[in-house]
DNA sequence: GACAATGTATCAGCAGGGCA
DNA sequence: TGCCCTGCTGATACATTGTC
């Protein structure tokens, strides 16, 4: 069907991108293995990419072959993940949301028309503070964009996945950020700051 | 223990698309 | 153009679990 998805660019980039692993792999198999990692049933992970449950069981063979690991390993009615698939769950949710927004991405952003959905991470009073006014400029500007709130663990500074799942994080100036090497401003009197994504029309 | 149900793995045969 | 890879359907074998 779609042979080689991904692998056109080995050719384009050859001489730069040469030793980039992504190069050699189908990106359709990230999908695969997500899928795969949060659900660890072959047949519902295929349901839910939409392919086949031979061509599910297929995709997890070749992932096995590719990391020389079971990934999955049988317990009972279901599967269990192995330490190796512990260990990439959070690495494959990230690569596969900052794929989705890769993808997503156009020239222009275009407010009005966007139904994108953007990720938020924010301590309750942050969100207290800054999300009321938020929903009433979206609900004016841009209707059918979709904000998903994940709150701030108290106490404890957000992992790097954390950081890179979200679209913006709100949090007290000086909070710790594994990673957070993006955009940062100053937003409102009481000291917050809104680490963002350099894609994020805000930036 | 026998049987049914469920789920996974694998095979055959076929088709589509990229590449040399 | 032929080869290779991937995905499809359909079929089958096997393992596990639940029920009787």
């Amino acid at each position: 069907m779609r042979r080689g998805a991904s692998t056109v660019s080995s050719m384009d980039y050859a001489d730069s991108d040469q030793s980039l692993v992504v190069n050699r792999v189908d990106q359709n198999l990230l999908i695969s293995l997500r899928a795969l990692l949060d659900l660890r049933h072959v047949t519902k992970a295929a349901e839910r990419v939409h392919l086949s449950q031979p061509a599910m069981s297929a995709a997890l063979r070749r992932l096995r072959r590719h990391f020389n690991d079971e990934l999955l390993v049988r317990s009972g009615t279901g599967y269990e993940l192995t330490p190796l698939g512990r260990r990439l769950q959070p690495l494959v949710t990230a690569a596969v949301q900052s794929l989705d927004s890769v993808w997503r991405e156009s020239a222009v952003f275009d407010p009005v028309s966007s139904d994108r959905q953007f990720t938020i991470t924010s301590s309750h009073y942050a969100a207290a503070v800054v999300l009321p006014g938020l929903r009433t400029q979206l609900a004016a500007q841009a209707p059918s964009v979709r904000v998903e709130l994940q709150s701030m663990p108290r106490g404890t500074a957000l992992s790097e996945n954390e950081v890179l799942r979200s679209d913006l994080v709100i949090c007290p100036l000086g909070y710790g950020l594994a990673g957070a090497t993006r955009c940062c401003s100053t937003m409102t009197s009481c000291a917050l700051s809104a680490p963002i994504t350099r894609s994020h029309p805000a930036s």
